[in-house]
DNA sequence: TTGTAAGCGTTATCAA
DNA sequence: TTGATAACGCTTACAA
């Protein structure tokens, strides 16, 4: 039923090892035989199947992407990045996701990665899982987005910097009792929160400011979680005067928060978030912004040159700058406050 | 370097045929046997090699989702919904984009998906695309979604009621005076901006109130652009007292332009949109909800019961049920408005 | 520059 | 239920 390689050789009456390096575009083939193999190939209508290849090169061209989370801002912003470097370099890429508590009991990803693809780009994984660790274990050419382990290739942010870039413009505006909105606390297993908690305690230790227990909240990375903690903020006997808030998402929550509760962010509490979310602008969200899609992007190149030089390159990690973006909702202290 | 089915049919002591059907699961292979192949691969930590295994069955155990854009919550949240099913019946996703105006240099996806995967699901490419004509002429299994066109198989929502259901919640409050923010306008290429229209061509019918045209405005999908849209919307000499918007993210931004304004969504202009987007609850929009994770879901289950059933059976088209969901952003017209 | 031919690692047919 | 063996469609030494 398929044309194949044999067709294409018997009509452009050469052999199917010429076809097969006139279509990859090898050098050592006759200008004019080469375009008597494509004139063949296109009159037949003929595509290169890619299993019969694989099996004989070896190669698979193609890409893994691990992520916990697809539908979110973050995860859909990395992959958009990344998808189009891919593409643009006739890779396939291969979407799987993992430790996504929403889908637990399904195959690990470490036994539908081998054999199948060349490379795998992982997007904020905690660098203590054990899938993760299962998939680096493969020791197939990686590179990591938004997380780093050991030596293996990343793209990151410094989070303590960003961390201490907002709360460095709350001191800068005034505020003293500053409160925070945390992801998971302690236990998270994310270095990015483990990163943006230490640039937020060395900001305030220079300042030489208490950091109150009873004016932090944890908001799991949620807008509902930042709602929640935002609430919990407010009810105490002394409010804060600003929040940094780990996300901008949290941010959202905790500026509906304030809202119901008669406040608006900037004018009765200075909000600043973590990200630079598409809808940050929109909410008037004073912000340090990353460049996620830049992140994919250039993870994927880092990959592809990895993959091209044969794997001797070994991909070198790579820290973005972040950028502070204020808008409406942190302003300096009001008097009396 | 790669263990091979000889390795494991050695270890086992039977033949790489018998060893094949053990791991496959088939039916006609003694348990004991089966017991012992498993024993022996596991030992091995022997992996099935994807591309031999394609070759020789001619099913690449894939399935391409093809979409125009990845980071737009629409999209993502329908590829969620697609993932997570696939990866749950074992099957690869190949993520690719198309008719993307960002990346426009690129391979088209009909070559890109022949003799690759088994099947396609498509979200919301317009249905005059030339790139989805193309790949529908390869005539693979497909289920598209978001989209219906001639008799392929699809998962939708009634735009055309979801549209008279909005309007007709603005009509129940009292509104006269109702405005419209639509996409791209008439030389829209997307069935759903064209039944959203008629959808609110049809409520405004059946009450007998005029379509104004000052009164509607395009925002392009986009938040920035229902922003405009409202904003220009506010400068007629008459304003409306309601906005029918059709996606959230405009009625966002519609939004933000009435806060500029110093007006109220709900108090001051009741504003309803269409999606059912994450970020509604939190701002209190009013929304007729569309079940997007589930379309890509149920798209991905369809595909596969094709796929599974050698394409006999051809999967049907879905329309599935949308639900208004009332928050702050619409209220009764006030009195004298 | 081109051709020959031996793989690549499975699956599937047929026979036992 | 199991085994031999011929595909599957390409790539790649190696030879010419």
């Amino acid at each position: 039923m398929g044309i194949t390689i044999r067709d294409v050789a018997q009509a452009a009456g050469v052999s199917t090892a010429t076809v097969s390096r006139a279509l990859r575009g090898l050098a050592n083939v006759d200008e004019q035989t080469r375009a008597r193999v494509e004139r063949a190939a296109a009159e037949l209508d003929y595509v290169i199947s890619p299993s019969a290849s694989r099996l004989a090169s070896g190669r698979t061209g193609s890409v893994a992407v691990i992520t916990p989370y697809i539908a979110r801002w973050f995860f859909s912003t990395v992959l958009s990045g990344v998808e189009s470097t891919l593409q643009g370099a006739g890779m396939d890429l291969l979407l799987m996701t993992v430790s996504n508590p929403d889908a637990q009991h399904r195959l690990p990803p470490a036994p539908r990665l081998r054999r199948r693809v060349d490379g795998a780009l992982i997007i904020a994984i905690p660098p203590d899982d054990q899938q993760l660790a299962d998939v680096l274990k493969l020791d197939l050419p990686t590179s990591l987005i938004g997380v780093s382990v050991g030596d293996v290739p990343s793209v990151t942010i410094d989070d303590v910097y960003a961390a201490r870039m907002a709360t460095q413009h709350l001191l800068n505006l005034g505020h003293q009792r500053i409160g925070l909105i945390a992801g998971s606390g302690s236990r998270s297993p994310f270095t990015a929160e483990k990163d943006r908690h230490r640039g937020f305690v060395e900001a305030m230790n220079e300042a030489r400011l208490p950091i109150a227990p009873h004016l932090q909240a944890l908001g799991f990375f949620t807008s509902a979680g930042g709602e929640q903690a935002m609430t919990a903020l407010l009810a105490q006997r002394e409010r804060p005067t600003a929040v940094f808030c780990m996300s901008d998402e949290m941010a959202f929550g905790a500026m509906r928060a304030l809202r119901s509760h008669g406040l608006q962010p900037g004018r009765d509490i200075s909000l600043i978030g973590v990200d630079g979310h598409d809808m940050s602008e929109l909410l008037e969200l004073t912000t340090v912004e990353q460049p996620v899609h830049d992140m994919g992007r250039i993870a994927a190149e880092a990959l592809l040159v990895q993959l091209h030089s044969d794997n001797q390159i070994k991909a070198q990690s790579v820290v973005l700058p972040t950028r502070l973006v204020v808008r409406a909702s942190t302003a300096p202290i009001a008097p009396g406050q």
